[in-house]
DNA sequence: TACACGCTTCGGTGACTGCCGAAGTATGTG
DNA sequence: CACATACTTCGGCAGTCACCGAAGCGTGTA
């Protein structure tokens, strides 16, 4: 059984297939490098993972063969991202399996430094993690804008929420509105689908948040501050 | 970097190593069967991949350790099921993700015969699938018991139709109340979550719907019929 | 007690795969 | 036109892993 030619963008042959594309440590941590919804450099991805640039070079080939990720080529440099949400949701998914357990304490606690930051807020492929993302859930929930007791939608004040914030909706797609993402170092859910994209999106554009360096931690800003607390009743210090 | 002895239940090691598990033909099959949410014993899983006894047992080994599997020993035998929920979950994601192009044209093909009938209906590890399970979400959704426009939540309503219909929802654990799962022979979402999987286990016990042989595929009685008619307003035709 | 059966352990084998460095190609720069 | 940079291709090596059959162990049956 040869290659017989990369398949045209399709996914992998199967299950065993698309799963053997995690199965390799290098190759997942590219795919979690990734779950910060940017696009990396090749070189940039093989000196994260600490391998050769051609060792990279194979494992990308790999991925975007089964469909994971979406490249780009400009001039000398190949991009690669994510290539949907739907795939970044299968990497939160695995991700959130397996580490209950706590099996990463070590990295945590080597990167306490930029960890505390990531841990206060950061991203998650296109919506806000960390404790950011779960102060804003629980705020929409308690206040009657999200359901999460027989489910996880938002309710019609939720949708009246986000029409007077001026935030847009794309109800056009099939993406779900809201979904459930467990984040793996609090164990909470947070807000993903179109509107956690959309509110993530407004927040950094309207610069309610900012990025910290080029890591995926954001900070909430003394505008973003003032905002949240009179949107959604959030206490600053919720923010910090 | 030896074994070190079987980790207490734990997950596998990482992302790498819990897709590691999914990663092999054989092992694949075994969840995808294992996805009827019975218990299978070692040499049923190993007749129905096609291996040996000993290679069964040794894959058995793996996803037990992994914590993908739970299992019961009698006698001489090795009962093995799905761990809970949310490995049948981890296992309906990736499954989801891969046949959208229907690679497993050839395999519907080939048992045509019982996958007509498990195309019409069937149990996705606790909860209806099939053509029956899209029918029951969908009648939920039009009746304003269930609300998909904004993610994926029971209404009020829906609350109300569980009770007076003397389904016990559990409230009390961690799971979800509804969930969409995604099927992967029609491409449409269907109601799961311990909703879900109420609704299917008083389904069966109240003989609503009938397993078929052996296999999980099920079949809507006529008691099933005047009852989903009359609860849900749906048609007998939509049922068969 | 003898035997059948289900499962497990063990040794060996073949295939696969991740890795590297070296050489090659394409792109941008002095 | 050289030269540096980013990536890809190739050959080779080493480790891993799925597989089998044979032998062993524990359970249920005649």
């Amino acid at each position: 059984m040869t290659s017989e030619g990369a398949r045209k963008s399709g996914p992998a042959f199967g299950l065993a297939g698309l799963a053997g594309l995690f199965a390799d440590e290098t190759r997942a941590g590219f795919l979690l490098a990734l779950l910060d919804g940017r696009a990396w450099t090749a070189g940039e991805l093989a000196r994260y993972a600490g391998v050769a640039a051609s060792t990279a070079s194979e494992h990308l080939g790999k991925l975007v063969a089964g469909g994971l990720l979406a490249e780009e080529r400009q001039g000398r440099h190949r991009y690669v991202r994510l290539a949907d949400a739907r795939v970044a949701q299968l990497v939160e998914d695995l991700a959130a399996q397996v580490d209950p357990a706590g099996t990463r304490r070590p990295r945590t606690l080597r990167e306490s430094g930029a960890g505390a930051a990531m841990a206060r807020g950061r991203t998650c492929y296109d919506h806000l993690a960390g404790r950011l993302g779960i102060a804003l859930t629980d705020a929409f929930t308690v206040r009657g804008l999200l359901r999460q007791d027989t489910g996880f939608a938002l309710t019609d004040g939720g949708l009246r929420w986000f029409a007077d914030a001026g935030i847009v909706l794309d109800r056009t797609t099939r993406r779900p509105l809201a979904r459930a993402c467990l984040d793996w170092t609090e164990r909470r859910v947070h807000l993903a689908g179109t509107a956690g994209a959309a509110l993530c999106r407004h927040a950094l554009d309207a610069r309610w948040c900012v990025r910290i360096g080029t890591e995926r931690a954001v900070r909430v800003t003394e505008e973003g501050e003032r905002r949240f607390a009179e949107l959604l009743g959030v206490e600053a210090a919720a923010l910090r």
